[in-house]
DNA sequence: AAATTATGTCAATATGGCTGACATAATTTA
DNA sequence: TAAATTATGTCAGCCATATTGACATAATTT
């Protein structure tokens, strides 16, 4: 019995340009913060790694590389530019002293501000001209992300 | 006057929240083609070349190179390795000989319906379990790219 | 005391970008 | 017609970001 909801009830000409307009959405929304970050000599990673130590200060080595998708060798390289140049900080674990715990400086805290900002303004115009909420934003993308990042997500909280 | 459009009346934590939705979900929207691609050598490169041919056939390759936003440098392996795998043909322009207009071959027809599946699959997913429709991911989706982008996917039509 | 774990590091490799320089053929312009 | 421009292709070298595999160190657990 075919609902409203059901698959095959989409246009799939328009699904093709959801797919299409994905693409060019992703590109111009990281292209912002591209910029800013191109001066201090980053890149995306520097981003990634940045927005993650923000929104779980003191988060762990292990953790931040199971939430990023990577290996630590390839972490290696960029969270070092970041803590040399005083945007992230490294303490010893608390409890077990082999970890190494992250959080932002002061100027890490200025820079991802800075990096989020065009984002955000981004974001609130496209829900003020599209006429949605942030509630409709988070519902749909939520639903975009498969089981496993929803559970790293919510390791975050 | 401040209206419930007005970038000020955003919760900003929600806005945050977006953003980092937007990684993990257009994460794992490419994880499944990818997987696919790598299996024939392929990356995500091959896949948006693939997809441009398709929207729009004939295009030649200044037009792809515009679309893409890459040099044609980069875009010559890519290219390269497309045509020679059977994938895309190249064609003399028919008015101006200078030009190669490219086609997908039915292999290369395949190759992008196989693409898309999963896409399309996540975003019909998306929409029937956060009750929107097809639209409404339009509307926002391009609200949310430049007019640079704008003009582009104009062209295509 | 031995095994495991968290982190770091070295080396080699792949992909997909980039710049600069140059080549060829076709078209346009003076 | 000769010269300039254009569309495309190609060579060479560089950079950023990822990979795998191997190994080192210190701390914790068994």
């Amino acid at each position: 019995m075919p609902t409203i909801f059901d698959k095959d009830a989409r246009d799939p000409s328009k699904i093709n340009t959801i797919i299409e307009l994905l693409f060019f959405a992703y590109r111009d929304f990281i292209a912002d913060p591209d910029e800013i970050l191109s001066a201090l000599g980053f890149g995306r990673a520097h981003h990634r790694v940045l927005h993650f130590v923000d929104r779980k200060q003191g988060l762990t080595v292990a953790e931040l590389l199971d939430l990023l998708g990577i290996t630590k060798q390839s972490l290696a390289r960029v969270l070092k530019q970041l803590v040399d140049g005083g945007y992230i900080e490294q303490r010893e674990g608390p409890s077990d002293r082999r970890q190494r715990e992250l959080y932002l400086t002061d100027m890490g805290a200025l820079l991802i501000e800075d990096l989020r900002r065009p984002q955000s303004r981004r974001i609130c115009e496209a829900l003020a001209s599209s006429g949605h909420g942030e509630d409709d934003a988070i519902r749909f993308l939520s639903s975009m992300i498969g089981p496993n990042a929803k559970h790293q997500i919510e390791t975050l909280e």
